[in-house]
DNA sequence: GCTAAATGTTGAT
DNA sequence: TCAACCTTTAGCT
């Protein structure tokens, strides 16, 4: 589920439990066990999400950063903890509720000057309200790399993942196959602003909805029908537009998927 | 019930 | 280029 959208609806789910509040930590794994000693005890004065990245800020120049990787989950509840099981890598405990961390590919105590390391790898957030497109549209447009490539690079946008990049490219009608320089500024713009809108709906709804049909049956109360992508996923199928085989290939290490005749070029 | 694949990234080879 | 992280889910049987 992590791509950029489910990090924020993460950071705003957390902030009423932790914010203002001591906090206990515990790694019942193990792994943590250093940073959770270190962390607990200290209110949590803010949560940052940025693109996939999350940082937890602790009294003290404390960050606790963390990034879900592929198989990360927080789970959460109110009143005492359930007896940890499996691989518990943290939970943090107030009064009031509890927050486990399972699975996640960076756990770990950081100071400002690492995070600033952290988001300078980072290209600009959609979801961010200080997020810069003009730095995103720089860097995509002066390479040669396939635009399926630099969508799904951190540098170039944060928080855009699999399921992002291939419905973006489709719902612009554009070949994942070409180089990020033959991209035109309106169309970049076009993605930009069309991106901005699905992560948001995406924090809304909890999910990636990106076709119209999925998000009027799911506004409507109807029983959703599975349709909520155009080509995520849908190898083999027929294009919900003009029927013809949805494809697939890797592309940056993942699964890419598209239409040959809606994105031909 | 079993297996494969998955919305991601890093570090070793 | 590949393995590791570790859990959930979809699609089989």
């Amino acid at each position: 589920m992590p791509e950029g959208h489910t990090i924020h609806r993460l950071a705003k789910d957390h902030t009423p439990l932790l914010v203002g509040r001591k906090v206990a930590l515990a790694s019942p794994q193990g792994r943590f066990a250093t940073g959770a000693e270190l962390l607990t005890g200290r209110p949590v004065e803010r949560i940052d999400p940025y693109g996939k990245h999350l940082f937890y800020r602790f009294e003290g120049d404390l960050l606790l950063h963390v990034h879900l990787g592929l198989y990360g989950k927080w789970a959460q509840g109110f009143g005492p903890p359930p007896e940890p099981r499996g691989a518990l890598r943290l939970r943090m405990t107030t009064d009031e509720a509890w927050l486990d961390l399972r699975g996640p590919t960076a756990c770990e105590v950081m100071t400002p000057a690492d995070r600033d390391v952290v988001l300078a790898r980072l290209g600009p957030d959609p979801l961010r309200r200080d997020a810069d497109p003009e730095l995103a549209w720089l860097r995509l447009s002066r390479s040669k790399r396939l635009v399926g490539e630099l969508l799904m690079d951190q540098k170039v946008l944060a928080g855009i993942g699999n399921v992002y990049r291939a419905e973006v490219l489709y719902r612009a009608g554009m070949s994942p196959f070409r180089p990020g320089t033959a991209v035109p500024r309106e169309a970049f713009d076009a993605m930009w602003l069309d991106l901005r809108d699905l992560l948001r709906a995406g924090v809304r709804q909890r999910r990636i909805i990106t076709t119209e049909r999925e998000d009027r049956d799911r506004r409507s109360g109807t029983a959703t029908r599975g349709d909520a992508h155009y080509v995520y996923r849908r190898h083999g199928l027929p294009c919900r537009r003009c029927c013809t085989e949805v494809r697939t290939q890797v592309m940056q290490q993942r699964n890419l998927f598209w239409c040959p005749t809606c994105q031909a070029v």
